[in-house]
DNA sequence: ACACTGACCGGAG
DNA sequence: GCTCCGGCCAGTG
């Protein structure tokens, strides 16, 4: 798994998190099969650009807790992240620290990850998902 | 090889 | 809710 292997997985993914959801860090590099390279997984979406196409909505990327990592003093690319996030319809809140939070129990989206990510040669056609609406 | 860093995760108090 | 601690992997000096 070179670093381009690694960074075309994580786009991938990313860009199978579906509008008004958000996922982790450790969930992408979980379905990628690589659930200690969570970090690993924002440092490859750190290379994308706004001009990318298709477009990665790395902005549906957030820590663990739902917190989204202030990537500066305040109004910093966390401060544009949130503001895609709303303008998708995702409900983003604001503590008195500046912190920016999301509901991954409204908004996560963590679908169930196949051997195939885990196992990579072995294929199945069982297929599970987890979600659930409400 | 060692030490420090990083868009992190999980457990315990 | 929060803090404190250990673990994980990779890049850099």
């Amino acid at each position: 798994m070179d670093s381009a292997e690694f960074h075309a997985a994580v786009y991938d993914k990313v860009r199978e998190i579906p509008a008004q959801r958000v996922t982790t860090y450790g969930h992408i590099a979980k379905l990628i099969g690589m659930p200690r390279h969570a970090r690993h997984v924002g440092q490859a979406l750190k290379f994308l650009s706004p001009q990318t196409n298709p477009p990665v909505p790395w902005h549906r990327v957030i820590g663990a807790s739902g917190t989204i990592s202030s990537r500066g003093p305040g109004t910093g690319g966390a401060q544009n992240q949130r503001g895609v996030l709303e303008a998708e319809g995702v409900e983003v809140t604001t503590g008195r620290t500046g912190e920016m939070r999301v509901d991954l129990s409204r908004w996560g989206w963590f679908p169930a990850v196949d051997a195939a990510a885990t196992q990579q040669g072995r294929d199945q056609t069982g297929e599970e998902s987890s979600e659930s609406e409400g």
